[in-house]
RNA sequence: CGCGGGAUGGAGCAGUCUGGUAGCUCGUCGGGCUCAUAACCCGAAGGUCGUUGGUUCAAAUCCUUCUCCCGCAACCA
């Protein structure tokens, strides 16, 4: 039985189109999940919307139709947009679904039945002609933040979650499981801004809208945020239904894959709801940092970004993914910049990836008629090549298990410079002119193609189309991870034409 | 003093935990090669490692002062 591994990424909230933003979670996401698929796990990739709430029920007001209908029309263009990123996402959980919204009614009424929800009210600012609540530090001078206009405190009848009860064994779950929080700074976040001051009791349900799923015993409310989005990762298993097959051997997640904003939703009141319901707790929560445009925030309200698919259109799927894979480093910000983009593109896909092979199929054709053999006539040069080689698949493993794609990735292309580096050193060229060197020739060549080979593999989680072109190009059948041994490549190979795996792209003005 | 992170050649980063000749990618300049996508390889220039003071034989690294930037502070990926 293969071991299994449950990724998510964040339901997102479907109150605009998505953005660059929200395709980095998701390609990291994908990313992490064909890498586990890949290296022998049964693995559950989910993504979804987050898709109730005050917002969508405005947006949708001022659009003219039903909530549902905004947020339907969003999520089929969302599915399109990861459809043309390659996303390789197992389920999409809706939280409009029926079968989650029972779900949410279940478990709310249970937590409420064992004293862990109660009703109390809730205080706010309350700026009537947004009809939005705002907390004090979210209103600017005593004033609404969005038009300015006063506010009034005011109460509601509200729900609300013990989350103060679970307080002492959150901080225990942390001490015995120092990797929850990744990057460990995180952590330290979390502890001293909201742990340690106390937690406070989580409202959990609101009467002043109605798009969202209601309380069953008390219609009046609906589910506020919380239990409604976060148990999105179980709700999808099956749950409650403890006896679900996907429940039984996928719970519980492995990576929350969220970004910096939301990682206290995820690290605090979500294991705190999951003790409630007596639940295991996921192993790791992974806060990634955010990708800047040009600098500064996406914003929805600037309108500084296209549409993501601009830019696949434009430079294709996997300048793409491997832009937002390997740009931005382990837990930091990034920033995303079309000319970054191009000179990553041009870098390292054209020059370095792309040509490498190109010379190296080009070469075997010129001198093989495309034939490959390996005489094993090997020299000291060789040597470094073939163990750095060898030992890249070690390496990728370590930094793919502590989450350093970008690190990962770059050790690939270190390995595809030093094939570049290995050509010049060996110079192909020169052992064609003289016949007694043929077999040399063809251990250099295949030692490059079988480098290529394994880099190919090593890279499909990362730009799948490019590395499935690759090893078409090589026509060999060692395209699986097993395969990864220096020296698995076939003999007599007939390999195909070389085709340009990436144009360079000139920067227009 | 709310909390956390950051400041390293033109750009983006690593190195800081465990002090010991400052490293990588991109860019620039010069050279080489000709298999290849003006590509690839080699070399060079360029940094008093944000600031102040201290510990030490020795500080980017440890302690301290200050400055600036970013994030979080009850649903922005």
């Amino acid at each position: 039985m293969p071991e299994k591994y449950y990724i998510t990424t964040p339901i997102y909230y479907p109150s605009a189109n998505f953005h660059i933003g929200h395709c980095y979670t998701t390609i990291i996401a994908d990313a992490i999940a064909r890498y586990k698929r890949m290296t022998g796990y049964d693995v559950f990739f989910q993504t979804g919307t987050d898709e109730h709430g005050e917002k969508i029920e405005k947006k949708a007001k001022e659009a003219g139709v039903s909530p549902k209908e905004y947020v339907d029309k969003i999520i089929e263009d969302a599915k399109d947009l990861w459809a043309s990123l390659g996303i390789s996402y197992d389920y999409f959980i809706r939280t409009t679904d029926k079968n989650h919204e029972v779900a949410v009614q279940k478990i709310f009424k249970k937590l409420y039945e064992q004293g862990d929800i109660y009703k109390g009210s809730y205080e706010g600012l309350y700026c009537v002609p947004c009809e939005s609540f705002w907390t004090e530090s979210q209103a600017v001078d005593g004033k609404c933040p969005d038009c300015g206009r006063e506010v009034k405190m005011v109460s509601e009848e509200a729900y609300f979650f013990k989350l103060s009860k679970y307080q002492d064994q959150l901080i225990k779950f942390y001490d015995e499981h120092p990797d929850f929080i990744l990057p460990l700074s995180r952590k330290n976040e979390m502890l001293n801004n909201f742990i340690k001051p106390g937690l406070e009791d989580l409202c959990v349900s609101r009467t002043s809208f109605k798009w969202g799923i209601p309380v069953d015993f008390d219609p009046n409310h609906v589910v506020y945020v919380w239990i409604d989005a976060l148990t999105n990762y179980i709700t999808s298993l099956g749950y409650p239904d403890v006896n679900n097959e996907l429940f039984k051997k996928y719970w519980p997640a492995d990576l929350h894959l969220v970004g910096k904003e939301i990682v206290r939703f995820h690290t605090i009141i979500w294991p705190c709801m999951l003790m409630a319901l007596d639940l295991p707790l996921p192993h790791q929560v992974f806060g990634h940092g955010w990708l800047k445009i040009d600098g500064g925030k996406i914003s929805k309200s600037l309108g500084n970004y296209k549409d993501p698919r601009e830019y696949i259109k434009a430079y294709g799927v996997d300048a793409v993914r491997y832009y937002a894979l390997r740009e931005v480093p382990f837990g930091n910000d990034g920033n995303f910049s079309e000319e970054a983009l191009i000179s990553r593109t041009n870098a390292d896909l054209a020059n370095t990836l792309g040509n490498l092979v190109n010379r190296t199929i080009s070469m075997a054709h010129k001198y093989f008629d495309g034939v490959t053999s390996n005489p094993k006539i090997n020299e000291e040069i060789d040597n470094n090549l073939i163990s750095k080689v060898t030992s890249l698949k070690e390496i990728v493993e370590t930094k793919m298990n502590e989450l350093k794609v970008n690190e990962a990735i770059d050790e690939i292309m270190d390995v595809l410079r030093l094939c570049n580096k290995y050509i010049d050193e060996t110079t192909p060229w020169t052992l064609a002119k003289d016949e007694t060197k043929k077999n040399r020739l063809a251990t250099v060549l295949y030692n490059l193609l079988e480098s290529i080979r394994i880099c190919a593999i090593l890279l499909s989680p990362f730009i799948p189309d490019t590395s499935n072109n690759i090893l078409l190009e090589l026509n060999t059948k060692k395209t699986d991870y097993a395969s990864i041994e220096f020296g698995s490549l076939e003999e007599n190979l007939q390999l195909n034409e070389p085709k340009i795996l990436f144009n360079r792209i000139e920067i227009k003005n």
